[in-house]
Formats: C-alpha cells, structure tokens, sequence
DNA sequence: TATTGTTATACTCTATAACTATA
DNA sequence: TATAGTTATAGAGTATAACAATA
C-alpha cells in the first residue's frame, strides 16, 4: 500500500516523506526543522538535504523566529501543491476504505487508531 | 508498530527481512533464494549477502536442487530459533488486537484482509 | 546548560549491470 | 533462450559525531 502510495506522489514530483513533511508544516505554520524531525523521527542532520530539496523547489520558505531558530511554512506554490497532494490522497483512501466490505467498514478507522494510539 | 516489532526481534538476533525469509522458508521447504526474492521484491543480487548472514549463523542450509539450483531449508537451530520467533510475532500480534475495543475486534482481520487483496 | 542549524562522514540498504553455468 | 547464483559497484538513505551560535 505504501509502495503504491508512492507511485500516486511521483506525479506530483513528492516522495513521502516530501509530503509527510508539507503536510505538517502546513498543519503548523512556522513549525520548525527540528521539532518536524522529532516528530515524524527523522535526525536533525538529516533534516537539511531534507528540506533544501523542498525549498529548492520553491515549495517552503524559512522565516527567522530568533537568532538560532527559523520557522516553515509554504509557499503559494507549495499551497497549491498541497491542495493537490491532499486530493490525491484522499482519493487514495477512499479507494482503499471502498475494498471493504460494507459490513467491516465502519469498523475499520476506529480499530487502526485503537491499534496505535 | 513496525519499529516496536524491529525491537522484538532483536533478542533472536534477526532482522525484520531476516524473520520474513526465515518464515518463508520454513513454510515452502526448499525454495529457492531467486523465489524468496520475487515473493518478497527483494533483488536476487541482494539476496546474496542477506542469505549469506542467516547461513552463517548456522539458520539455514542449502540443499542442490540441479545443476543451478539450490534449494533453502531451516536447520535444528534454525527451526528452534523460529518456534521462539513465532512465539515472539503471536504475543505481540495477540498484544495489538487487545487494544482494539471488542465491538470493533472481529472486524478488524477480515478488514485488512480486504484492504490489499 | 540545552537547543538549533549545519557540516562531514561512515554505514547500511538497494538498484543495476555483467558474468558464468545450467535448465 | 530463460533462469539461478554470483560479483562488483553506484546511489540513496540513515546514524553519528562534532561545531558555532543562540536561548
């Protein structure tokens, strides 16, 4: 599933963890490199090729908080990017939650978040 | 919960990819290292030094099939090391339905089981 | 003293090409 | 001609240590 995940990102020029990362700067506008490596257990070196691809490619900005700390947040371009990757994904699920039979499919969200919550 | 079960295994001294060949194993005697490479999409080359690692820790032997095939199999240890292995993946399969509350647990297996089938 | 961002680097994992030998 | 096993190697991803600057 995570590999076909994959291949629905590639159009958008994203990998995952692309995505994963703009998702979350997008849901915490001026969150910054290392609390998004803490969260999603990603090293804060690792974080710099990480995010220089994404700027690179015009999708964040960085803005100074303080001396030591700059804050994410998207572009217009990543924006819009965003509305797409978020379309695509909901379509993704929504194919998945659609192989369930109607009988177990209501029971499906709330037993995963059970599962690791 | 992948990285939970990473840890797991670790006091059987095997790998996730190593516990997935070694059941693989066990369950289809003598396939050979290019099956378990298409079954799991893991690269024949590749397939080279993982094998090479479980058979030096004495897990598993090869048995010439013909001229150019050779069939894999567990040794003593190795089958002794899966029956603790199988025991570790049950407890810990058994530890994650027991967090999904009741009227959601019959429906979780057949769920996922539709999910990607 | 702890944290942020960064650089450098070693290590692991994976993909690819090529080769030999056999079915 | 296709397949099995293997070798060598480049590339991607990750972990680790260290550093300067700032909270």
């Amino acid at each position: 599933m995570m590999a076909a995940l994959v291949k629905r990102l590639a159009p958008h020029d994203l990998r995952l963890v692309d995505a994963t990362v703009m998702l979350l700067i997008a849901d915490n506008p001026l969150i910054t490199a290392s609390a998004i490596g803490r969260e999603l257990d990603i090293q804060r070196a690792n974080m710099v090729p990480l995010l220089k691809r994404i700027e690179d490619a015009g999708l964040i900005e960085r803005t100074p908080i303080d001396g030591k700390s700059q804050g994410l947040s998207l572009t217009a371009a990543g924006k819009a990017k965003m509305l797409e990757v978020r379309a695509t994904l909901d379509r993704f699920e929504a194919e998945l939650i659609a192989r369930v039979p109607e009988q177990h499919r209501e029971h499906l969200i709330p037993a995963l978040d059970a599962l690791w919550r």
